[in-house]
Formats: structure tokens, sequence, C-alpha cells
DNA sequence: ATCGGGTGATCGCAGTTCGTTATCGGTCCA
DNA sequence: TGGACCGATAACGAACTGCGATCACCCGAT
């Protein structure tokens, strides 16, 4: 059996056909046509000698050898776009690469006290910071995507590949415009709300959903957002409220406030996730530098 | 900054220039034409964005950032060609793959317990053994092209980066032609003996040397060989006898035979080692597999 | 039954990449 | 001052990788 001639392009394809679930959609994703991508799994699966999609009739399949050469290519891949990535955004030589993944929601002080706590004992090492959701970050964790994730913690998020560790509560408030001072419970009945659409906040829709139904409210949503900037413009356009953690009161733009509402007080806990499978001294550097 | 345009053919060939300590010699180790791998390199640089070798008049020298860069490239690339080499091997999908170092030295019936102890937890895994030296499996292990060493336990042998753990001790013997049933001391110091080169074999001929003053013999080695093979092949033709541990009795050929030497039992001992940096769940069961 | 709309595979062709040989300019050492 | 070494460059052929056009197939809706 010669030397392969797989490259780094035969991975990005043969994932990106099993992320999008087909071939002609992974050339739209991959913005290339379609035959290129037959091709380059075809010759992919030659050189491995086993079929990775199964592809007669009707819906495609991924085999079982296919499942995990596609687990193995995925951690390859990203360490390889890793490898670039940090070495071309430092050119000048630093020790070490950090991706994290974080939920806009945990944006807080107790992020940047941990970020400085650890460039202080690695003055070298570059810490790559992405927003994303919370079940995006779980995906990203497996896949090596990204080393860390702070996510909001929930029943419903878990995997047995990731590790998490809770670092700080916060309560829940009321987003406002600055001009209100006073919140009720009775005023949240009848407010309209702002906020993120489902797909991309699942786990904190069902957080909120548990404290509507103890307090008994069910509060009228007539604007929902992909991302937490428009909903604070809408919120500042008057068109609702939102819901959001005290905690991460810095970074709200300057026209709205965050109050606690009295006699409702749900909670919400931050987490730190990291991937059980690849672990590094510097990834556990960085995890001591947040204390519990 | 676009997408690059680096594949693994610029890491490889990177790569092959730093361990070869020049672009000529690289191009000789990858049996490619000399301007192929300047070409590369060049291309590797323009992309990062900074030059990983400096190679102005006389010596070439390797930056600080290139230093950095080819770090994350050897675990990339070590990663990436087990991909396909795990992949190819196992086309029916067993899951997880272990790639173990062992010194020739090491062969054991210890090490096939362990083996079958971790076979049983895992039957899906496959483990690759290789033989190499116990010098060639330190830089394995942390380039990550082995993921477990079993090696000669040795004060020269000690790396930040790498933990060990002693598994077994055993007595060094003399190999002899199956005819003769006794040596001793004094037979040694009349004797021929043939012993594996010190540029393989270093850490195993430094200990044998301490064992030999501290008896105050110093044998007459009249051939050194390269492989522990072509060493009992000369033992077996009566060119000489050689040293080995008594515990790896198992791999001689059944022309010859171990004795302990009396009133000399220098001992040695097999160490597992693995590589700090990275570490699976699958490399903890896979040591957990060796009982101390 | 047959016609569109979907899948992925195949074919022939162009631009790019990659490797080759030949050659150049440089340093080092005899 | 040659000669042996180094790496860079140039020109060219072969291979790779992309493209559009087309094919064969399955499906569901006329």
């Amino acid at each position: 059996m010669g030397p392969t001639r797989i490259g780094i392009r035969h991975l990005r394809y043969t994932i990106a056909v099993a992320d999008a679930g087909g071939f002609r959609a992974a050339a739209d994703a991959l913005n290339i046509a379609q035959p290129a991508v037959s091709k380059t799994v075809q010759d992919t699966e030659t050189d491995l000698g086993f079929p990775i999609f199964l592809r007669s009739a009707g819906m495609f399949e991924i085999t079982d050898a296919g499942r995990v050469f596609l687990d193995d290519a995925r951690l390859t891949l990203a360490a390889f776009e890793r490898t670039i990535r940090a070495s071309r955004q430092n050119a000048i030589g630093a020790r070490g690469h950090i991706i994290v993944g974080y939920s806009a929601l945990a944006s807080s002080s107790q992020i940047s006290a941990g970020l400085d706590i650890f460039h202080k004992r690695h003055p070298g090492c570059q810490v790559e910071m992405h927003v994303m959701s919370t079940d995006t970050m779980m995906r990203n964790l497996k896949t090596g995507e990204i080393d860390i994730g702070f996510l909001l913690s929930h029943g419903s998020v878990h995997d047995l590949e990731v590790a998490q560790k809770p670092i700080w509560s916060t309560q829940i408030g009321v987003v406002v415009p600055r001009a209100i001072d006073t919140v009720s419970l009775d005023m949240l009945r009848d407010s309209a709300f702002v906020m993120g659409v489902r797909e991309n906040w699942r786990s904190y829709r069902t957080l909120l959903d548990v404290a509507f139904s103890q307090a008994g409210l069910s509060p009228s949503i007539i604007d929902e957002a992909w991302d937490v900037q428009v909903i604070f413009q809408r919120v500042a356009d008057g068109r609702g409220l939102t819901f959001y953690p005290i905690s991460a009161a810095d970074s709200l733009p300057a026209a709205l406030k965050i109050l606690p509402v009295p006699d409702w007080s749900p909670e919400l806990t931050i987490a730190m996730a990291w991937s059980k499978v690849v672990d590094t001294k510097l990834l556990q550097a960085f995890r001591e530098s947040f204390p519990t």
C-alpha cells in the first residue's frame, strides 16, 4: 500500500458532504461544482479502500467505517487549520494558541479576570475568542474546533466526551431603556418582549420557559432575532424588553440598563466546558486560571 | 487574509527541511528535486507571512516563529497520517487506534499480557506496534508519531514533556548458542562479543558500559550491527556472544539461549512512556492495562 | 405513464499546481 | 583561484483540480 495521495482537501470535502448531508449540498457550501466533490470523495474512498458514503437509490447514508474516519478527519482538519491560523496571526513566535467559544450570555468580568490571570502566566499565548450558541459550542468542542467553551449550564447540555465545571451563577434581570427605573412582576405581564430565536438560544429559552411558568408568566414575544446586538437594538428602539443575566451588564449598550425583578429571581449558571478526549497542559493551565 | 493554499505537502516538506538541516538534504530524503522543496517552503512562508528559515550566507537557521510553527506542524502531520493509516488498515470500522513504539529489549510476556487485557476491554481498537530505539522513541513521542513507548529506563532518557512509569525490571544475561550450558565471569573476559551499534543502542550500551566496569570487565567487541536480528544471526554463526535482558528470552531464535552470569547481575528496567502534552481517554485506558 | 425536479456519476476541457532539468549567484575551503 | 557545496530561479511537461454539459436514476405529481 503506497503513500497516500489524500490531502487536506479530501478531508475537507468529505467532511462537508457528511455535514451537508449530500454531495450537491456540500458543493454549494464549499462554493464549488458538484462533480469536483464527487471526484474527490471517490478518490478518498479508493485510497482508503472502503466506501464512506452509501448513495444508492434515494437517501444516502454514512458507513460505519466512514463514521470512524470522519471523526478522526474532523479532529485532524481542526488541528491543521489551527496550526496555520495560529502561525499566521502570530508571526513573532508566541508559544501556544487556544480557541475559546463563549455564549453571548457569558460575557462578564469573570471571564476577563480569568483571561488576565492566564495571560500573566503565559504571556506568549494567543487566545482566540468566538461567540457562538451553547449547542454549537458543544459540537465544536467535540470536533476540536474550539478548545474551551463558556456556556449556559443546563440539564439538556451534556455529553460524555465533554467535561464541565460551573464558573459562576448570576441572576436574570430585565433589560430596559435607561429611562426606566423600576420593574415589577406585574409590569412584565403587560410588556412586550424581544427574544433570541430558539434555533440559536435553545438552552436559554428553555431555562426562561421554566422560570416563566414558575412565576405564572406567559410573556408575549413580539419579535425574535438571531443576534444579541439586534435584540438590544430592538429594545433600545422601544419595541419591547428582554431578559439577560445581570453579570453581563457590562456588555449592554449605553442606551440600556438591566434591572432585577422583585420577587422573581431565576438563576443562570455559566460553566466552562472542554473535551475529555483531547487535552493538553496548556489547556489545563488555562482552566486553572478560572476559579470556581 | 484569504483561505490558505497550504496543504499537507507544505507541512511535510517544511518539516523535512528542518529535520534534514537543509534544503538539498531534505530533497534527498523526500526523493524529489531540490527546487521543488525551495518553492514549497517559499510558498509556505509567503502564506504564513514570516520566514521559517534564515538562509543567508553559510549556515541556515530556524527562526523562533518557525520553530513554533514546526512544533505544531509535526503534531498535525502525525495526526493526519494516523487518520489515513488507521482507516486504511481497518476498513471495517473499529473504534480507536494506538501506535506503540517498543525497544527490541522490551519484547516480553509482560507486554503481550498487557495488550491482551487492553484488547479485552477495547475489542475494536487497533494497536500498531513499531520497533525503534529508545532515543527515536523519545523523539516520536514528542511529535505524536507514537502514542506510547516501551523503552529502556535510563538516567539519560528524560524529557519534561514525556512521562514515564517503570513496568518491570529484569536481569541481563548472556546470549549463547544452544549447545553451551554454563557461563562464568571469567569466560566473559576471554570471549568475543557482538553488539548493537551505539547510534541505535545508546542507552543500552551506556548501561552495559557501567555494568562492565563495575565487574572489571572490558569485553572485546568484534562486531557491531544495527538490528537485533543481525546480532543474533552473528551469535548463531559463532562470531561471538551478546548480552540481552532475560525477560526477552522468548524472542530469541531457536538456535540461541540466554544464561544468567553467576556473580554478575546487572538489572535493566523497562518503562512505559507517553507524552504529557497530548493525552486521551483511550491512551489512559491503555496505560492502565499495564500493571506496575 | 410520463413529466419535471431531485439525486450523484461521467466526460471533455481549461487553469493551476507540482515536479523536473538546467542554470545562476553565493559562500567556504583547499 | 578553482571546486564543491548551498539555495534560488527559469522554462517546461505531467498531473491535479476545477468547470460546464450531460447522463442515468429515483421520486412524486400530474
